[in-house]
DNA sequence: GTGCCAACTGACCGGTCAGTCAAGAGTCTG
DNA sequence: CAGACTCTTGACTGACCGGTCAGTTGGCAC
């Protein structure tokens, strides 16, 4: 692995763990085995390191989104599966994975969007890729569930990542991954129309 | 208001504002119009007072919470009110009332509550109290929408608070409240077992 | 060989951070 | 009035922050 390719794979993992105001460019080198000008001659800036970490956090969490989808079990199924795919990348990035870090894109939109206006339109343009292929989740799941007067997919698709985010979110504070699992069959009843 | 009222009231409008990390205890004290000896001399650490505003932001929404409930309206119209109220949090705390900052709560929780313990026990308290609050109107609503073979209350409640929060998160992301009020009708499936 | 350049080094920079402290001001009690 | 107490002050500390820079290295082209 590149000097480049190594930041961005620590600093996906650091932040992922702490946030990203709690790790420094320090601590980023020497998990990247790497000296603080490398850091500085390939990123501008910590934002920019974070932005390419982030970029590579959704890669991620995509290919895992898709290797699901090509998966030949029925919607309901890959709905489980998606859940799983979240809890198996806080199994690859936490150090102790039995402790919960919930979604690094979820994480960093409250932490950093807000004051970083550069970060924040690149966690919408993650956020909407990460929409659109769950939206094909959800015409799936209405076929399955032969859903009358259902909402139009990519709203569904946003509702069950908005309720997916929420539901890591308590995952996250009380560290059980229940909150999580057990929850999952929520997201079909929000793609009926109340 | 006294010195210590004042700080609080501060650290809860800043952490709001900009998450925990991204305000110092000089701006604090600033805001406060307080020194730094008068912080430490009623706060043993940034993190106690953290805390504290924490518990200030949620007897805010409890207050606002409770007026809810005793409000002569339908179930229906109080989860619309109590959508509102979140806003109403938003315009008195914030600086632009256009600025969405979601909820102070849900956002110190998935900042600071995993790196340091106390506030993450503090944190996981108060989300409890706002749940149970909630589980009030989760049976008013099974009962007007005459749902059968609905979830626990207590359950139902903690699922809408996480649809809640993840919606939040989008309007924030988005800085958009209709991503908020147009999805509030989804809390009402979230109540139908699939 | 020589020239070149991206990759890399690590000491260093100004600034900011949370937190400290000794001294003083104001207020209550006996 | 004396003494004890809380509250307030703001300069100060040392660690740490993100970021810089002059200089080194190793490989490739000619």
């Amino acid at each position: 692995m590149s000097s480049k390719e190594r930041l961005i794979a620590a600093a996906t993992k650091l932040f992922y763990r702490k946030g990203f105001s709690a790790v420094g460019t320090k601590e980023i080198c020497q998990e990247a085995e790497v000296n603080k000008g490398t850091f500085y001659h390939f990123f501008p800036s910590k934002v920019s390191l974070a932005r390419e970490a982030l970029t590579h956090y959704s890669m991620l969490m995509a290919e895992k989104q898709m290797h699901v989808l090509a998966t030949p079990v029925s919607a309901r199924e890959k709905l489980d599966l998606i859940c799983e795919s979240f809890l198996a990348a806080n199994q690859e990035l936490a150090e102790d994975p039995d402790n919960i870090h919930g979604c690094l894109l979820g994480n960093i939109a409250l932490e950093v969007a807000q004051a970083d206006a550069s970060m924040g339109e690149h966690v919408n343009q993650l956020m909407q890729h990460s929409c659109s292929g769950m939206a094909i989740l959800v015409k799936e799941l209405i076929a399955e569930f032969k859903i009358e007067d259902a909402v139009d997919p990519e709203e569904g698709a946003k509702r069950i990542m908005a309720y997916v985010e929420g539901c890591l979110m308590f995952a996250k504070a009380h560290n059980d991954i229940e909150e999580l699992r057990s929850r999952m069959d929520g997201c079909i009843s929000l793609l009926r129309r109340p």
